[in-house]
DNA sequence: CTGAAAGCGCTTACAG
DNA sequence: CTGAAAGCGCTTACAG
């Protein structure tokens, strides 16, 4: 059906001109007739004529291939998240014609991002999250590739795309306390996240901002597991604790979990809200309050940053992309 | 640092050999004498040469990089074996010098593994799951592009790794049979998935087994929503059905918020059981009966067989990978 | 055991 | 506007 294997060269023998004037009718790039194009295009359209990528790459030094770095930790690989922005990313470099190839790395083992780089097998980098002390970061960095993090960091050589997660947290705690909770707990997993710190300072801001700040709100970090999380909410129950919220919708379910096996009601006996309205929080019942990121769309926009930045174009150090926080009923509207 | 762009020539030149000599050395392949394997060696260790793979592609008409199908629909996008299995493959891949690319496809649209195949940046592919009417699959086979399917088909021409549902199923229900329980239903989802039909004729072997086929059992495929799921419990409610076997954690999630919300206990007054038991379903209380697959294992044994076919090795046709059948509380125990 | 040379399929100064 | 030629960094018959 295709003709596999035409090359440059059969085409120009076959129109009598020469490879340069073929390489420069695909292009674009250098002057050519008219004629002469048309002449060529159409011989490949009917051709079904498609470059080979490789050998271009080869005279380029160019991949086209963009590296997206994943968390391979056995925990984190079920989050929906990575897929999701997977999409975005995956369909932009996709329409620039770039492919997307992956590179897991866990804590203590990036080799999988070296050999990528050192095999000089992509252009550039996305990062999916960023730790404190990020490993894949300071390796791109000092192997010079070009790369954005989804996520921030203090580090402003790195060109970061992340939702405004303190801005979120504090949103919705500020709701929480228009409603008259006051007394909140907030729990989160790992602390070296950077999200996870943003997100605590957030839930500060708030209390902040009301000056309602009467130490009877509460924050667990580095909640991983289901036995800690009930014994936590043990103690915040026993404490009155009016809401919690939860950083991310695994701990939400670990949460709700227990709360169920105790026989408490939410949100008459406590209130509960949530980061990311994901399959894995969707129809519980009652609906969770949480806050909305379009995951998909931060792919798109950390690669579209990223295809700028191959363009030798500048970019802006620092992209905020919004957020939605959803009142539902785990939370009780006042009024 | 790394002496990024040393090339084969710059080598050669330094050691006063040919690049003939120095592509052996590294290869392996050829006569070469002991010494000047040795003095080459060390050089390339020495100044950490790494070869250029594109260029080493473009020779040798090869890419290393294994395309990787992944379903892009938007619900199925977060389902956490689809990023487990990536592990598997991606930890294989690596080991053999191979990178993944991802191509994300839907239904109505596989243009991101049109065009990996045909700017030929893939040696191979391996497919996630199988439909009844497979366009990524027709499409692969046409284009003569090796590849292996994660899953089940009737075509004999592909070449198949899959967990033993139809077994798997089987013996779940068997087991649920033995503990005398005889009303039981069978809730899937997409009928076009292979996979569920594989898990309904299981279901319907440990029926037939044990000749007590009595017409009491039901079986609801094509449920894809929070609504469908309530109304169909409702119905298995009235009908008393002992116990439901979900033919996948999402699924099962919802029923668990159903009955949580209309207050029937688990697994006093109706028991469940379902497959996969990933974190969806992780932590759950009472915790749930399920069938475990080793999804990473599963994505481990289709690259190796990929790799082989590669390699020119004849694979077999079929790989069946085992499960677990694990029961929990959420099912009676007897005795 | 080793090397000169052609080739993989493209791009791109340099000339005309 | 068009082309001959060199080059990207490797591999691999073919000779010696």
């Amino acid at each position: 059906m295709d003709d596999k294997n035409l090359t440059i060269g059969d085409i120009a023998q076959e129109l009598g001109v020469s490879k340069t004037t073929v390489s420069r009718a695909i292009s674009g790039k250098g002057r050519i007739g008219e004629q002469t194009r048309k002449k060529v295009l159409d011989y490949i359209e009917e051709h079904h004529y498609s470059p080979n990528v490789i050998a271009k790459g080869l005279a380029q030094n160019k991949t086209f291939n963009l590296g997206m770095v994943l968390p391979g930790d056995y925990n984190v690989v079920e989050l929906p998240f990575f897929q999701k922005c997977m999409l975005g990313v995956s369909r932009t470099a996709s329409a620039h014609g770039y492919d997307v190839l992956i590179s897991m790395v866990t804590a203590d083992n990036i080799s999988q991002l070296e050999r990528a780089v050192t095999n000089r097998k992509i252009d550039g980098a996305i990062l999916t999250r960023t730790l404190a002390d990020d490993a894949p970061m300071k390796y791109l960095i000092e192997s010079d590739v070009p790369f954005v993090a989804m996520g921030s960091t203090d580090d402003d050589r790195v060109v970061q795309v992340d939702n405004d997660h303190r801005s979120a947290c504090r949103e919705l705690t500020d709701k929480l306390l228009a409603h008259g909770i006051r007394n909140i707990a907030l729990i989160g997993s790992d602390e070296t996240h950077i999200v996870t710190s943003n997100r605590l300072r957030g839930f500060e801001d708030a209390f902040m901002q009301r000056k309602e700040w009467d130490g009877s709100r509460q924050t667990f970090l580095n909640v991983s597991d289901g036995g800690r999380v009930d014994e936590i909410v043990e103690r915040l129950l026993e404490k009155k604790t009016e809401c919690i919220v939860c950083m991310d919708d695994f701990l939400c379910g670990c949460v709700l979990n227990t709360l169920q096996q105790k026989q408490i009601a939410v949100p008459a006996q406590i209130q509960i809200a949530s980061f990311y309205d994901s399959t894995v929080l969707a129809n519980r019942i009652p609906s969770i309050t949480s806050i909305r990121f379009d995951v998909e769309e931060l792919g798109t926009k950390a690669c579209e940053t990223l295809l700028r930045m191959l363009d030798g174009e500048e970019v802006e150090r620092r992209t905020l992309l919004g957020y939605e926080v959803r009142m539902r009923k785990s939370t009780r509207e006042i009024g």
